[in-house]
DNA sequence: GTGAAAGCGCTAACAA
DNA sequence: TTGTTAGCGCTTTCAC
């Protein structure tokens, strides 16, 4: 069942298949008309992957560092909802958080022509994200880096960040310690939301002059409960822990338990992200709201854009993060 | 950047080049070292979107019903750990819980010419299942179906459900309450994980000479919370809830923490799938574990081998669940 | 507004 | 073992 097919039933030439399928100009209503009957009586379905040998694949790749962070569902449902009604299908690809995988799967994506990727916190040299910018379409998401070949959706992790660290001080904590994703590469040190998250904790903390406390680990369960181990060992034990990402918050929650320690009364606990497991009766996280949905509609408003232009100057959406207060944090104890 | 300008550069014709980059038969071990070093002199990558219009895509499509549920993501590791090695790639549906959605979802991955797909738990017909397994190799996991044409993994759900009735009723209760994914489809009742969950219950709690106590919601967060709340809303309440699956029992959990109940003190909780959130110290549910990364490596395992050979006979997997105790289910009170 | 014809990058017959 | 050649299904000039 091919295009030949339908242009047989309809009496028309293929051309004028395509232009109809493509919604392209040059075809008259009855045409239009013709074409579409045949279309629907033979059950036709384009081939995309013949498709993309010349014109689009009609295909969105979609990248992310974890896709057991329950943050970038909400991401994710944000771009699907505003991609539903064109003709565009989304096509994620598995986890990944090193840049190896990470050129793997972007590699791949281009190879199957993707018509346009959206990354959410890549780990990519800035060169190599560059580069990839200019051979597709890109939107990035999470990470503070600007560039003329890629939009960015980001939020502003600096004041989020703050927005914790006043909530606790303000609770009368002076000892809060904060668990980061592990970071060492200089350049990505000012752009990965990580870092920027606990550049932001460090100036809030010093804003008010308290101790910085940071450990570091990564934004996992896993590493929530080995970074909670590590400032339980401590000889002074923090009253307060800032965890950079709920899913971080919930490995904390974990070694809090094993230690026979509860919260918030022997410790208070904030998180990021405000996901759906924050809101959780017995856990009722104390979060910061980053609007995932919301980034994700920006996000896919910006890649149709750009695939629909290609020159068009790079634009950088910031929004702004909110605290939402809930049960694990309250004043230390006295 | 194609193969005919690494056939140039390596001196030789387009196809030693198409059969070095296909391992195919016919091609010198001097050749093959010809071609590798022109490939990598030139940074040469194959252009998946043009291989597929001839060949294979070297793609393999992954659909799930959501992707917020915790426990897809242990069967994906499997799934991508055993791809790692080969030249698969893996690519993901966004969540799609109805057959809408999954229609034309697979039909976007066949369209993409891809070269297996791996469908996770489809509500599909069976018919409509059948047909696209006739297309595309195809490995069905979760659903409890039989055909000639599609190989499927299964965890044997009514041995699980009834693990964990005997594990309550062995605690002493006798009120036990399921909350299940609501399926009304006759075909799909004997198929879908769900139903069969929800039937094993039901089998386990007569054999026990106990009443049923069935929720129709669904396998979400939200499904456990609006569940809970019609159970808790019964004249008599039930000492112990099962909840088909572990994102169910944590949106129970919300639930009864705001109707001021403690578990398992007031109320008994098991969840099922075993996931990592099950194992969170504050939340230490008892669930039953289907070792999703075991299901994941089956599944890629007898894709590679339908890929390899499309004639082969359908194999059905069955793995046995095991129950995994923990603090959310107690004796009932007294 | 419409259609014929030439590819897109690759694979697979087939011939050498 | 190697190379020549004809497509895969679609889009895109470029005539008409």
């Amino acid at each position: 069942m091919t295009i030949v097919d339908v242009a047989r039933h309809a009496g028309v030439s293929t051309t004028a298949v395509s232009k109809v399928l493509r919604n392209a100009y040059g075809a008259s209503p009855a045409m239009r008309a013709k074409v579409h009957r045949a279309i629907e009586e033979l059950g036709y379905r384009p081939y995309a992957a013949a498709r993309g040998l010349r014109g689009k694949t009609y295909t969105i790749g979609v990248m992310l560092p974890d896709i057991r962070n329950p943050f970038f569902p909400d991401i994710l449902d944000g771009l699907t909802d505003t991609l539903r009604d064109t003709d565009y299908h989304v096509l994620l690809g598995p986890s990944c958080d090193n840049e190896k995988d990470e050129g793997k799967l972007t590699d791949a994506m281009v190879d199957r022509g993707m018509d346009g990727l959206v990354l959410i916190a890549p780990v990519m040299s800035r060169t190599r994200l560059d580069r990839l910018a200019t051979t597709i379409p890109t939107v990035v998401v999470g990470r503070h880096s600007r560039s003329a070949h890629y939009d960015t959706v980001t939020d502003d992790d600096t004041a989020g960040a703050a927005l914790v660290v006043d909530h606790l001080a303000d609770l009368g904590h002076r000892r809060i310690a904060h668990i980061e994703h592990h970071e060492t590469d200089p350049a990505r040190l000012a752009e990965m939301p990580n870092a920027v998250r606990a550049d932001g904790y460090h100036r809030a903390m010093r804003a008010r002059g308290l101790a910085v406390d940071i450990v570091s680990t990564s934004y996992t369960q896993e590493g929530g409960y080995l970074g909670a181990q590590q400032i339980l060992a401590r000889p002074e034990r923090p009253t307060a822990i800032f965890a950079g990402a709920d899913i971080v918050a919930m490995g904390v929650l974990t070694a809090l338990s094993e230690a026979g320690l509860t919260v918030p009364e022997d410790i208070s606990l904030a998180g990021y992200d405000n996901t759906s497991f924050a809101a959780l009766g017995p856990i009722s996280l104390t979060s910061v709201d980053q609007a995932g949905h919301h980034i994700g509609t920006d996000a896919a408003r910006l890649l149709l854009q750009r695939i629909a232009d290609r020159t068009r100057p790079a634009a950088q959406v910031k929004l702004a993060p909110k605290l939402v207060p809930r049960r694990t944090t309250a004043p230390p104890r006295p």
